[in-house]
RNA sequence: GGUCCCAUCGUCUAGCGGUUAGGACACCGGCCUUUCACGUCGGUAACAGGGGUUCAAGUCCCCUUGGGAUCACCA
């Protein structure tokens, strides 16, 4: 079996943050790029802090992303007999051993070790302790003490820790639950991982983990450490640095597809390119490629793909997606105009989907307010003048498209001795209540002749005339 | 503090011994124009410091400095 196999593995405790996305990206694109397995596995086996929404969250901002999983979800929580087997077998064969120590005592000597400048290190006081029947315990497992455990990161090279670093990890709790290095290592050993892509703040875990396989006797996969994600100050990325949850990127009008594209960026490249799409990332992601160094989580640019999205997206797809918005706004869009021409006027100058919403939203209320000041600058009386002649005008021809409109413009331009500006602004007044808006041809076109005619007169009628 | 990782414009990065150190975002100007945008043209801006190796170092090695991660019966 020559075949990669990959994996995902989220601990159900929030939602599905950027820095988690990546990972979960690059897994993905490895697996499809060696057209190996991507597989989905939740780490919960703490119980007390994993929920099930938490899941769901995570769940439902993989789909939004794109990344199917091709096994999976497995569940650590109902794997526990499992680890039970492996931490028999390990102490049946003497490399896991019973610790009767108390979370207080270790507490204290860990404590007193600070104190005297001493690495706080388990001293190994129960290795070679008898069985007491009855006496509450943790199994710890019996690393080696001397040498040094190494291996070749795919993105960060050789990196080499010694033995002597490294005290007897606890594998499974008082309550017989299992730790997480433990459950990690038995999960990718039993389920045939062939490359451990996580983010770089679990390469102190890769020695003992190292060990662990081989006291088991499984093949130690490749590892790739991702450097982490920093917010503007350097920091690792965090609430206080704005949203990092996947899901509240869509909500605040973003696309998946811009929002892969700039985690794919962020830490890795291709040459100069900048636009990607899933699909041909499949094609040319490496894991080599990825950059050793921890990057900045840059919003700007983030939103910059955003808008390239929607400016060279459907829209039909794009009218889909800005439905939910639109109702946020109390917009029911069924007796206007067609939403996907409307969303063909925003495209170029709607950075997300909210702003897209705002910006539709005038298509769809006959009753918005006319802003007083945009009145005394737009709406003069020449102006209104200029407004009641292409009504007039409108009202004598057929359907408007941007032929037609640009005709009667140019006729009012010529016939009267004005500029295009002298006409369109008070029409984009009249028909939009002084906002910015798309070209006011656009806006004709998708608004109708009658509604057109209809909106002009009734600020006509407002402003006197 | 121990261990480990990292270091090219403000940010993301290209560079894999010989380059006027390139691109992108952001920023600043010009143009376009029917508001706002889009677009377009141009500009400011970087090899952390010090030692080596080499004919030649942003590229290789070492040290310093500066960031970050991790040191749980969390994952």
């Amino acid at each position: 079996m020559s075949q990669v196999r990959l994996r995902f593995a989220p601990s159900p405790t929030g939602y599905l943050h950027v820095g988690g996305a990546r990972t979960a990206l690059f897994n993905w694109l490895l697996a499809r790029k060696e057209k190996g397995t991507f597989i989905l596995r939740i780490e919960d086996t703490d119980v007390a802090r994993s929920t099930q929404e938490s899941t769901d969250a995570i769940l439902e901002g993989m789909t939004w992303l794109g990344l199917d999983w091709d096994e999976g979800p497995y569940y650590q929580s109902e794997r526990f007999p499992v680890y039970r087997e492996f931490v028999e077998k390990l102490m049946a064969e003497g490399k896991a051993y019973k610790c009767y120590c108390t979370p207080e005592e270790l507490d204290r000597k860990r404590e007193l070790a600070i104190a005297e400048g001493r690495k706080p290190k388990y001293d190994g006081t129960c290795r070679g302790v008898e069985d007491r029947p009855g006496a509450p315990f943790v199994v710890r497992f019996r690393s080696p003490e001397e040498g040094e455990t190494a291996f070749d990161d795919l993105i960060k090279g050789r990196i080499a820790f010694q033995n002597e670093e490294l005290d007897d990890l606890i594998i499974q709790r008082t309550d017989g639950t299992p730790t997480y290095n433990f459950t990690v290592v038995i999960d990718d050993a039993t389920m045939g991982i062939t490359t451990v892509i996580r983010g770089d703040d679990h390469i102190n875990n890769t020695p003992r983990q190292i060990q662990l396989y081989e006291a088991l006797g499984y093949p130690v996969p490749k590892f790739a450490h991702v450097p982490m994600i920093l917010g503007a100050d350097k920091a690792r990325l965090s609430k206080r640095h704005g949203a990092t949850s996947v899901m509240a990127y869509r909500d605040m009008g973003y696309l998946p597809e811009a929002m892969v594209n700039y985690l794919v960026r962020l830490g890795w490249s291709h040459g100069d390119e900048e636009i990607f799409s899933l699909d041909e990332l499949t094609g040319k992601f490496t894991i080599e490629a990825v950059g050793r160094s921890a990057g900045v989580f840059n919003p700007d640019k983030l939103l910059w793909l955003n808008s390239h999205y929607i400016k060279t997206g459907d829209p039909v797809r794009l009218a889909n997606l800005l439905l939910p918005f639109m109702k946020e706004r109390g917009i029911d869009v069924a007796g206007g105009p067609d939403l996907a021409a409307a969303v063909r006027t925003l495209q170029e100058r709607s950075h997300t989907m909210l702003e897209m919403a705002d910006g539709a939203v005038i298509y769809y209320r006959s009753d918005f307010e006319y802003d007083p000041k945009a009145a005394a600058k737009s709406f003069s009386p020449a102006g209104r003048e200029l407004c009641a002649e292409l009504a007039a005008r409108l009202g004598q021809v057929e359907a408007l498209d941007h032929g037609v409109i640009s005709a009667v413009f140019d006729g009012i331009c010529a016939d009267r001795g004005v500029k295009m500006k002298d006409v369109a602004q008070p029409a984009r007044f009249a028909l939009t209540g002084g906002a910015p808006s798309p070209g006011i041809f656009e806006v004709m076109e998708v608004l109708g002749r009658d509604e057109t005619v209809r909106r002009i007169s009734r600020a006509l009628e407002l402003f006197g005339s």
